[in-house]
DNA sequence: GTAGGAACTTGATCCAGATCAGAGATACCC
DNA sequence: GGGTATCTCTGATCTGGATCAAGTTCCTAC
């Protein structure tokens, strides 16, 4: 890999080079990710209305808000290339995230209802967003019953993904929490054409502390256990998986004694 | 009160008395619920648009089944009265819940995305239920924009709150996640022209340690601290809200140095 | 009635993970 | 190039809440 490299992308599997962002403008029905994104089910003709509407500015930098709380709701945003957190701020300063957002993920969903934004979006490297104006989606949505339906569905995937989060976050000890986490992205990775095994964290040991309702010390030395089992190679952000079978079984920690299986309530 | 109640079904502020079953098959024009629910914003042509799909079925009793992780996603639903429990199942075989569902709120948003439920729904105590079946629903949206717009509303006031309850668990103490939760029925009830610090728990100490991460012991001490503390009396599953602002100082935790008053959502 | 079993409370003990503290790395800036 | 801030790692200690263990009260069934 170039040495000189120092941002955090992701690579495709097929195509192990720096995206340049004059291919970014692209239109939705050329873009890598139309099956993740709106246009999931639309005809050609339907995607082509649908671009009509998407606004595409030049690239964030790392450390750029798309919004924060309380800003006025006008319109949701795709990661196109990069990644963005959000996260809310606790009366004591400190903040917490909520969520890690990779290409082809939507946020501002949650603004819909009160038409502001209940957190912030802070982009954590160079990210190429695309922006959707609300109304005007909502629109298209009454005109295209497949848009209406997708947009129900990415709604709903939202829940579902927040539900998994809660039920990890009720229950699990750290050592399964950092597994769902890495797990979870090395999926999210896979579907977007990126190697699920070898990526680089666009966020800090804090900020995936945050998430997970960890310190940041635990994040770290789970890391290094992790690495010491031979689960992972981790150097700072970069972190490679070796045993994907062996974090999955962090993740479905039942008592392994296979017998002693009980039902209570 | 009739010492002989034995139900944790809720009253009205203004009709302390039992809501009797023949009322239940009310039609949405007529329903306490119209303002929290879908026909919000609707005319009332639509209204009765809306009513001629929904299903109601008898009250359905504590321990019944809504839906079950898996079923096949057919309808949403509306808690009439009542309230329902929403969990999944660990690998150990012990439950996690992850909501809980009071009268106006809606329940199975999260299918829609695999068109199966991903968690499983049942009933805490007699209650009355609203079906409505998703497709016609979705048909219905796509010809009344103002249904369109309620729904994009509702989901996205799930996905708030299940925000708000992601930052609850990241972070908070278990003093902090207790108080939150009694704000949060108190503030419900309320909205629902209930006591909003009289009120009657219908699930278990067990069932709101698991929705908040906590041990049921821990919630046990931490009920009786609180009532020690002059901010509740409790008595089982009698709840009644003593001091609403102590309770709020809880969870605003931040250090108490007076200036920065915060208003809270 | 009263027997059995949930659900709840309370006390004692333990431990996972927080917090505190400090020492490298690495990135950033003038 | 050197100085500073930030990030990360690691060790030592502490603690909030889990777990274990009784008891008590309430509810249901007969």
């Amino acid at each position: 890999m170039d040495p000189t490299f120092r941002g955090y992308r992701q690579f495709p599997v097929s195509e192990q080079k720096v995206i340049s962002f004059d291919k970014i403008k692209v239109a939705c029905k050329n873009c890598s990710l139309s099956t993740l994104c709106l246009p999931l089910g639309l005809t050609p003709e339907d995607v082509d209305r649908l671009d009509a509407i998407v606004k595409r500015s030049r690239p964030l930098q790392r450390g750029d808000h798309l919004f924060r709380t309380d800003d006025a709701f006008r319109s949701l945003y795709v990661v196109k290339t990069g990644s963005v957190k959000t996260y809310t701020q606790c009366p004591d300063g400190s903040e917490q995230v909520v969520g890690f957002h990779l290409p082809g993920e939507i946020l501002g969903l949650d603004a819909i209802q009160a038409n502001k934004h209940g957190c912030s979006a802070r982009v954590l490297e160079t990210s190429a967003i695309c922006e959707l104006p609300f109304e005007r989606l909502e629109e298209l949505a009454g005109s295209i019953s497949s848009l209406q339906h997708q947009m129900f569905r990415l709604l709903s995937k939202e829940i579902g993904q927040d539900t998994e989060m809660l039920a990890l976050l009720g229950k699990s000890t750290a050592e399964e929490r950092l597994a769902s986490f890495l797990l979870s992205l090395s999926g999210r990775f896979k579907r977007r054409g990126f190697s699920p095994n070898d990526f680089f964290l666009s966020m800090s040991r804090q900020e995936i502390g945050s998430y997970l309702g960890l310190a940041l010390e635990t994040v770290s030395r789970l890391f290094t256990r992790f690495q010491e089992e031979g689960l992972l190679k981790v150097e700072r952000k970069h972190v490679q998986i070796l045993d994907l079978d062996g974090l999955n079984a962090l993740v479905h920690h039942q008592t392994n004694f296979g017998d002693q299986v009980q039902t209570p309530s």
